[in-house]
RNA sequence: GGUCUCGUGGCCGAGUGGCUUAGGCGGUGGUCUGCAAAACCAUUUACAGCGGUUCGAAUCCGCUCGAGACCUCCA
């Protein structure tokens, strides 16, 4: 019923046939964020796609085990190689010992991933607690001859690579163009080649992340991390990698790399690529620092806001668009997600007082199958959400009596929405948070005395109450059984 | 400059050779309602431009224009 999974490899540039190496368990390692500063919209996109990926994988009966790393060290903060950690930079700045910068950034990351209902990762390994793993693959490299020793500090040799294997058949770089284009940079005398990379680098003296090492007291290079912890946590050769694409060159690129010449193998079977969010057209991202945080988005506090959204508004605008798309920031798309997002819901609170019948007038398997098609496409969520749609007004056309759906299929009308809408889009309802139980008794009896007023066609009181309830936020709705309320922020 | 990607209706956003009314939001008309709201029904505007391939292209090819990504930290 659920059919094959085809998902893009950016390796091959293709839909390839999803196979697991070991079913029934699946590896999986995304790129996760450097931690020095709150997480904005772009790094939602990522979190959720995996989360999608993560959840649907599971949902269709894999065991994965989802690995997203947190970059603590070793992220240079500028050109070539030699630059300033960018914890550390933060770190002294403030005052504060890098690890505590760490935690606090890591904590407020971690808050933001939860309120968009993205499911914990099964590691979350970090790049500062695996420095002698890092240390160990630097060495693999060095000693199958693919990497140099300069001052103190290790750089990779891409050329030498580059003449056995292809350095550039993830990116489609061809490195003669590398060669031609590669700026020249200050400070990177060291280097064989202004395209080699580091794997290790030596600290300067007012540098205060550093760790011992054969080489020289300094940290490890930014792509290692990935390629030492991916191959502890998953083995050499793994399922799914995933990532930006704004991580496809050099990082990835040079993780095939480091793997190629420490472990004689690609990393892993499928390299994954989510498009980035743009706003005004532009990569939203913090060097253009034209990005809104996600914190600034839930409490709408930002010139460009004009309300604030709540995650799942957010989650929905990004599932809305299929991952490997653009996805362009704007207010009116966002309210535009909001309200499809309330319709959906709405329906789905309409599936509970269906009452079925004798037999059906709607396919119900054909709108399930629908839904698997969808997500085996290379997990086209918004197709997905479309069809969604269409069930929402089969389901009204029931409520409203113009068709029927027997017991049966209104079983499966009910899983199919709980699966796809809770369980592989993680999409959940929010609550006000007000609605507790005195609120409720209130409603009712608010709601009493306005029905009364009704009877008595008294409809200037009936009206009242219902525009002073509208003052604070909460819309009252008729229905033939009665009224109904809603209270949103 | 090099490599790559993209240009769909008022907005967002799927679709890659021949029926998609894709879907959402918005607009319009209607049903329902004391009036609303919600819901339902109907409806509206597309494939950047030019040329080519083809029986047939939004979809393939070429050119032009425009936008973006990477080449340096970035999700």
């Amino acid at each position: 019923m659920t059919k094959e999974l085809f998902l893009y490899n950016t390796l091959s540039r293709k839909k390839e046939l999803f196979e697991a190496l070991n079913p029934p368990h699946v590896g999986l390692y995304v790129c996760g964020p450097t931690v020095y500063g709150d997480g904005h919209l772009g790094h939602a996109r990522p979190a959720i796609t995996f989360d999608m990926v993560f959840r649907y994988l599971m949902h269709l009966g894999y065991k994965v085990r989802y690995v997203r790393n947190i970059t603590d060290v070793g992220h240079l903060e500028n050109d070539a190689d030699e630059g300033e950690d960018k914890i550390g930079k933060k770190a002294r700045l403030e005052q504060l010992e890098p690890m505590e910068i760490v935690q606090y950034y890591s904590d407020r990351y971690h808050k933001n991933m939860d309120e968009l209902n993205t499911l914990h990762p099964s590691i979350e390994p970090r790049a500062s607690g695996h420095i002698i793993e890092q240390i160990e693959m630097t060495k693999k490299i060095l000693n199958a001859g693919f990497a140099y020793e300069v001052n103190g500090s290790v750089y990779f040799d891409v050329e030498k690579y580059n003449e056995k294997h292809n350095y550039g058949k993830l990116s489609g770089r061809v490195l003669e163009d590398l060669k031609a284009n590669t700026r020249e940079l200050e400070g990177q005398k060291d280097k064989r080649n202004p395209f080699d990379f580091a794997l290790w680098k030596k600290a300067q003296p007012e540098h205060i992340m550093h760790w011992p090492s054969q080489w020289s007291d300094g940290f490890p290079g930014w792509h290692i991390e990935c390629s030492a912890m991916s191959s502890k946590y998953l083995g050499e050769y793994f399922d799914i990698h995933g990532g930006g694409m704004d991580l496809l060159f050099p990082h990835h690129e040079s993780e095939i790399a480091q793997s190629q010449t420490a472990n004689n193998t690609d990393p892993c079977k499928y390299w994954m690529h989510n498009n980035m969010i743009t706003i005004g057209g532009k990569k939203m991202g913090k060097s253009l620092n034209n990005f809104i945080t996600l914190n600034e988005f839930f409490t709408g506090d930002h010139k460009l806001l004009g309300q604030a959204f709540s995650p799942m508004s957010i989650r929905f605008f990004i599932l809305q668009a299929h991952y490997r798309s653009p996805l362009d920031f704007s207010n009116e798309a966002l309210q535009a997600a909001e309200k499809g997002l309330k319709r959906l819901f709405t329906a789905m609170e309409t599936i509970d007082k269906l009452t079925p019948s004798d037999d059906s007038t709607v396919n119900l398997k054909e709108l399930s199958q629908s839904c698997y098609d969808a997500m085996n496409d290379d997990f086209n969520s918004p197709v997905l959400i479309a069809h969604l749609f269409d069930g929402v007004r089969i389901i009204n056309s029931i409520n409203d009596k113009k068709e029927t759906i027997s017991k049966e299929d209104l079983v499966l009308l009910t899983k199919t929405y709980h699966d796809f809408v809770f369980e592989i889009l993680g999409l959940k309802a929010e609550s006000s948070g007000t609605q507790n139980d005195l609120s409720a008794e209130l409603m009712n009896s608010i709601i009493a005395i306005r029905q009364k007023a009704k009877e008595n066609k008294d409809y200037s009181t009936s009206d009242m109450i219902r525009d002073e309830l509208k003052k604070l936020n909460i819309t009252i709705k008729d229905t033939k059984d009665g009224a109904i309320w809603d209270f949103e922020d």
